[in-house]
DNA sequence: AAATAGTTTCCGGCACAACCGAAACACTTC
DNA sequence: GAAGTGTTTCGGTTGTGCCGGAAACTATTT
């Protein structure tokens, strides 16, 4: 399975994460978090230069607007983007609240919009930033919708802990999920943000393939019960608005 | 000098750009356009894969999120974003148009950051849009900034033709520059968009390095002589606000 | 069902390009 | 100007990317 998945690839990537994550870097610096020779990354360096993906200042490297570029060409491309076009900001108007469309890909919940309503809270939340699907609203939305068997599929790579709250338990899940498909929308209490209370409808095709999920995301003092109800329902609408897009498009 | 770049590297991208620029494809399709063996694509797509920068879905690859996620977290950390803060919202409502920000990466203009005015023309503005210097308002802007050397190398690669207006002589463009440098502000007549005109300031840091430029487009109809001004002056004051903050921060 | 065509995927041996040690080259700093 | 730190160049060896060919799928047609 793991065979030779092309090594040079894989290396010119690991570097581009690197820099990523530490926002730009000296060849040394690298070589020695990655723990290779230096003149092995400088001469990944020097192509990822040439690519025009990575760029360098001075002897310092960072990666390049191109990436920019790339992510939004594809994210304008999906159908999801599209079909939800409004209806992120009239959410964000009638809840006041932090409101993002996010997909699952490569196991993982990725936000791909951001709208702020009026009282929002500031998170971390930026198009592109991924999360665990299991410690989610939204991922537990998109995960109910999914064939058994890929759900059994992650929930054996395990459940990660990433507050307290987060439900690592695979017969809770399950439970949780089968409550999702029973009231069409799922809820996070802090299990992912402590502190954090959201709300996600999952947004379907015809097929009820899962194409995304639409969240609301406010702080726990705010959304009480019946708040928590009236969240729901706008939720709710903006995915099934969306569907119809989708649909229709 | 363009010695052997990693040849790997080279094809990944090139594999990258491709499926960026078609919206995805299959490994057949790419294999043909590329002008290379299918087998080596395919290894090539399954090693993207490996990484997470593509994804694979039923033989459709397509380039993953994590582009923006990449893009993204560079473009927070550029101190001009963080500078230039709610400047870009203000002219946007003060000129009613379509205001950008752009820095200059890989000797090109590329937007980073977009806010429409009420009665914005909707233009193909994305961040991560790039574009030639010499064509553009706030391309001439950095240009005006840059040392003769660099300008003179700029000028060597060729004055692309964006439309029939674009400035292409040499003499004509090293003369705006000049203009550019008294009035502090550029102006650019249908030179890339045939019909829009565009007006940007350059940001400056305290060393005079250039840093970026703000952007004020609109159609020629609505922007008559005194208009301009108007707008230029918005521009510039922006310009310089988003100075100080550089400065100061 | 069986046959056909068009893919994708697997395999493996050869050639050549990635790899990295070492040396040369830029820089600061003392 | 010597010593220290980091970058770049060079080149031989070795391991791996490369791609032709075949097998395994998938879809479509008769």
């Amino acid at each position: 399975m793991t065979n030779t998945p092309n090594r040079s690839v894989e290396r010119a990537f690991r570097i581009v994460d690197e820099l990523s994550e530490n926002g730009g870097g000296r060849a040394s610096e690298l070589a020695a978090r990655l723990e290779m020779p230096v003149s092995t990354v400088h001469d990944y360096l020097q192509a990822l230069v040439e690519t025009g993906y990575v760029t360098a200042e001075n002897k310092e490297y960072r990666t390049s607007t191109r990436f920019l570029e790339v992510g939004h060409r594809q994210r304008h491309r999906l159908e999801v983007v599209k079909a939800v076009r409004d209806e992120l900001a009239t959410v964000a108007d009638e809840t006041g609240e932090h409101v993002t469309l996010l997909i699952e890909e490569h196991d993982q919940a990725v936000i791909l919009a951001v709208q702020e309503g009026p009282d929002a809270i500031n998170l971390f939340a930026y198009p592109g930033a991924r999360m665990p699907l299991h410690a989610t609203a939204p991922g537990k939305a998109m995960l109910a919708h999914m064939t058994d068997g890929r759900v059994a599929e992650l929930v054996d790579q395990g459940l990660v802990e990433v507050t307290s709250r987060t439900v690592t338990d695979p017969d809770v899940l399950l439970e949780q999920l089968e409550t999702v498909r029973q009231r069409g929308y799922a809820v996070d209490e802090g299990e992912r943000i402590a502190g954090m209370v959201c709300i996600a409808a999952p947004v379907l095709d015809k097929r009820e393939q899962i194409q995304g999920a639409i969240c609301v995301c406010g702080p726990e003092s705010r959304l009480g019960e019946t708040r928590r109800e009236e969240i729901a329902d706008v939720v709710q609408r903006a995915a099934n608005v969306t569907q119809v897009n989708l649909d229709y498009v």
